[in-house]
RNA sequence: GGGCGAUUAGCUCAGCUGGCUAGAGCGCCACAUUGACGUUGUGGAGGUCAGAGGUUCAACUCCUCUAUCGCCCACCA
């Protein structure tokens, strides 16, 4: 097959890919020690974006490298509901035809979000496809799937009759917007400046008053108390006595309580025990009444008749307005404090007391915390071990429930005679069923996605049905986004722990997030979104897979910019070129045979790519991406390309042109895997695939021939340096003394530094390559060598610099005693060449003069 | 309030357990030349490794402090 000057890569990409599909590559073969990946599940409905690509692109390199490996690979793909995040879609979308949720009952509303997810699903799998993912498609697992719903269940029944489950009445953090109610990590909390009113409460006789402040004035309409410290001596006298409620005609309680700080604001707090999660563990103290005052869409309630109904922000200006009107405002501050957001609407959070499924998480979080400090998780990077060991030390119960049709629903029933008697039943399609004489009627809530995506290494692998892939479960190795060690990583340790008694992978990778080339996050709004498959089509998969992968370590959040793609697509056509040279100069009959190295570039090249290849391996075992593509880039540049096919031009060996063509395919397939295999299909020598090829092995090589191209390289090095230095453009003829190295390499020498001639003589002449260490000279005129005068000089200097340096370590005695051996020794020897380098310096420079 | 990370060439980043005259990619400069590749080749310039101390024969690497930037966690009104 004959191949084009420039590498295009939509001409073969999706063949490629077709190709591996239909030929069963991907699935797991079950030979060999299993390595497993299950793929974080992208939202089935959306498209994929960077940081997909990034994911998908680490997962992969490690699946192929694993598989030629001759591991049994078992990449398991997923695609998510995305509860949440597809319903505040599909509730965009309702409101375009004005509907909302509350026109349809919830099995209506599942199917239509259901239709709705699978009209657009296969987009994100097609661009999964399109990144060259070598995934396991049969295996994929919808996080609506049946067998999803039937794990969780079991997992909830066996939480519930462990009595891990309860059901409370706790202040949620609610969502006025979306109603329904968040975990605790779905709140943004962002520090910011806000006003501390003071706000007067007038006793009952109006003849003394106690100031309290808040942030929140319009809250104070559900205040049931006033707290103060117990030996809070301004206050001591007032415990137990009674103020009135301003705006109101309520009379509460002035409470002594630990919670209070006195050093804070006027040292008395209101207490809104609905509204505030402090305030509702203090009224539980003290038994006070909870009144709710800002409704579940965001609205007043339960207050006076001017404050009715109106939203929060407007209650509060005219609560204040009113408290002005009533003399009873004292000052106000500004102060710095937290505010909890809705992650997804950017509103504010309302602390609102609700009815939820609560998971008491301590016994799973104590059990996973000491999984990660006795190591049986490792980290990339590393530190996240002890953020993690920190976070399930603060972690509090788990609100499981919410308030939103599309997910699993809670498989619950309460008693209709009894709002405390709660069964579990999983007939959650029936509105009511009958148990005994009793009717129960169902919970309408859903699972937070997470309580389910917490259990996706077990479920994926089947492992608590023992089905054919739970050989595979620990999986090997955890990788995703840094941004999700909290909610998921965390929850998947606990319920992994939980479920199965084993951690529920070996190793968790974090990737950052990728940034825009000035480290900015990447925004619709800044318009320096890089869209993946937009990088595909202009430069390739491979392109971007290579871009993406440099200059990228662990846990980081790191720039990344089309650059980079453009570095990796000029890397992957001059693999084609080099392709297109050695198929050119095998001919078409080329018969493939075992390398036989004969020239000195021959056993180097071997001595390289074998080094190469340990490098590699050892740099992704320990997951350093882009250490491992950057040995890729430069063997295949810098060793393949620039020296061994540029030596390989003056000598005939097919074999070993044969040998290292494939070995670079193989090398770089898990980086490139389109423009490596489509070069292997083109091989005639090859009837099999790339991707199940085995993994290089070193080979045979001469270390003593070797070492002798080595020096070669620095007599051409030198030569190209000088010539380059020497002023115009002229070729220089090599003129070399008694040296059987250069005797036998004449044709490559001429070669490779662009010389006129290679001669051997008897009298030196011209300008000596002193670093070479050989007895080689440039034949250079007398004009051209009193013009070279400087440079001389100027190496010299270096030299002797350096030879200051090397003595002055080695009269060190502490240094000689102290170092190991191998380095003093280093260093003498280093002594010795500087030395040899300066007299043939100083004995040019004595010509001149 | 607690914790974490970063600071190395114009830009983006490596430098893993301390030991090569501190590296790469891109960019820049000069030159080459088009029979593998201009998505090329050859050569080069460019860094007091944020600052100050300390440990050590030896510090970009370990310790302490300082500065700047960033991230995460957290129910103080």
């Amino acid at each position: 097959m004959k191949l084009s000057k420039i590498y295009d890569p939509n001409q073969f990409e999706p063949n490629v890919y077709g190709l591996w599909e239909t030929s069963g590559a991907f699935a797991p073969t079950g030979k060999g020690e299993p390595y497993s990946i299950v793929m974080p599940p992208p939202n089935a409905n959306g498209n994929l974006h960077i940081g997909h690509a990034l994911m998908a692109n680490l997962e992969d390199i490690l699946a192929r490298y694993y598989r030629m490996k001759g591991r049994d690979v078992a990449y398991i793909p997923g695609a998510d509901h995305a509860g949440f995040e597809t319903w505040v879609v599909y509730e965009r979308e309702l409101a375009k035809s004005n509907q909302n949720r509350f026109d349809f009952t919830r099995e209506q509303l599942y199917s239509q979000v259901w239709n709705f997810v699978q009209q657009q699903r296969g987009n994100m799998e097609l661009q999964l496809r399109a990144l060259g993912v070598s995934a396991s498609w049969g295996d994929l697992v919808f996080t609506l799937d049946e067998k999803v719903i039937k794990t969780v269940y079991q997992t909830f029944k066996r939480l519930w009759d462990d009595g891990l489950i309860y059901r409370g009445e706790r202040i949620v953090n609610y969502s006025t917007k979306y109603q329904t109610s968040y975990a605790d990590i779905e709140v943004d909390h962002k520090l910011e400046k806000g006003t501390l009113w003071k706000i007067a409460y007038p006793s009952l006789d109006k003849i003394n008053e106690i100031i309290v402040a808040t942030t929140r004035p319009e809250t104070m309409l559900g205040d049931t108390a006033i707290a103060v410290h117990p030996d809070d001596p301004r206050y001591k006298d007032l415990i137990g006595t009674r103020v009135m409620l301003p705006l109101t005609n309520r009379e509460i309680p002035i409470i002594a309580d630990e919670y209070v700080d006195p050093k804070f604001g006027t040292g008395a707090v209101k207490i809104t025990p609905a509204h505030d999660p402090n305030d509702f563990e203090v009224g539980k103290r003290h038994d006070l009444e909870q009144i709710q005052v800002i409704d579940f869409d965001g609205r007043m309630i339960n207050v006076p008749e001017q404050f009715m109904g109106l939203e929060v922000d407007d209650a509060r200006k005219k609560v204040l307005a009113a408290l002005e009107a009533a003399e009873l405002r004292r000052g106000e501050e500004t102060i710095e404090h937290t505010v909890g957001y809705d992650y997804k609407s950017g509103l504010p959070i309302q602390p609102l007391i609700k009815d939820q499924w609560f998971l008491n998480v301590r016994p799973l979080a104590d059990r996973a915390k000491k999984a990660i400090e006795d190591g049986d998780i490792r980290f990339f990077p590393a530190s996240k071990q002890h953020a993690l060991t920190q976070y399930y030390d603060n972690l509090r119960d788990w609100n499981l429930s919410r308030q939103i049709p599309w997910g699993i629903p809670i498989p619950a029933f309460q008693n209709v005679n009894n709002p405390d008697d709660w069964i579990y039943d999983e007939r959650v399609d029936e509105k009511a069923i009958v148990v005994g004489d009793t009717t129960y009627v169902r919970e309408e809530d859903t699972f937070d996605t997470w309580f389910s995506s917490g259990q996706w290494p077990f479920i994926t692998t089947d492992y608590l049905e023992e089905g054919d892939l739970s050989r595979f479960y620990p999986t090997s190795v955890l990788e995703t986004g840094h941004d999700i060690l909290y909610p998921w990583v965390a929850r998947m340790i606990m319920l992994g722990l939980y479920a199965t008694d084993k951690v529920p992978f070996k190793d968790v990778y974090l990737h950052g997030l990728v940034l825009d080339e000035h480290g900015q996050k990447m925004s619709k709004s800044k318009g320096n979104v890089i869209n993946p498959m937009e990088a595909i089509a202009e430069y390739g998969s491979d392109a971007l897979r290579l871009g993406l992968v440099a200059a990228r370590s662990a846990g980081q959040n790191q720039a990344f910019s089309l650059s980079k793609v453009v570095s990796g697509r000029n890397f992957c056509n001059k693999l084609w070129n080099i392709a297109r040279f050695i198929e050119d100069k095998l001919g078409e009959d080329y018969k493939p045979q075992p390398p036989e190295p004969r020239s000195l570039v021959d056993h180097w090249i071997i001595r390289e790519l074998n080094a190469t290849t340990l490098d590699i391996g050892q740099q992704l075992e320990g997951y350093r991406f882009a250490e491992a593509g950057d040995a890729v880039y430069h063997a295949i540049w810098d060793n393949v390309a620039d020296w061994f096919i540029e030596a390989s031009k003056t000598e005939d060996n097919p074999q070993m042109l044969a040998w290292v063509l494939d070995t670079s395919l193989k090398l770089a397939h898990p980086f490139a895997p389109f423009v490596t295999e489509t070069i292997w299909q083109s091989l005639n020598w090859h009837d099999d695939l790339l991707i199940t090829t085995p993994w290089p092995t070193a080979i045979e090589y001469n270390v003593i021939a070797a070492a002798e191209f080595k020096r070669l390289q620095n007599l051409v090095i030198e030569a190209r340096y000088v010539t380059s230095e020497l002023p115009g453009n002229e070729r220089y003829t090599l003129l070399y003394q008694n040296d059987s190295l250069v005797d036998d390499n004449v044709a490559l020498i001429r070669h490779l530094a662009r010389l006129k001639d290679v001669t051997e003589i008897d009298i030196p002449r011209g300008l000596r390559l002193a670093n070479s260490g050989r007895e080689a000279w440039l034949d250079v005129s007398e004009e051209t060598l009193y013009e070279h005068q400087t440079n001389l000089e100027v190496r010299l200097s270096e030299a002797r610099q350096f030879v200051r340096t090397l003595e002055g370590r080695l009269s060190n005695e502490t240094y000689t005693q102290k170092a190991p051996a191998r380095l003093v020794e280093e260093s003498r020897q280093q002594l010795e060449t500087k030395k040899t380098l300066i007299e043939r310096l100083e004995t040019e420079l004595e010509v001149l003069k």
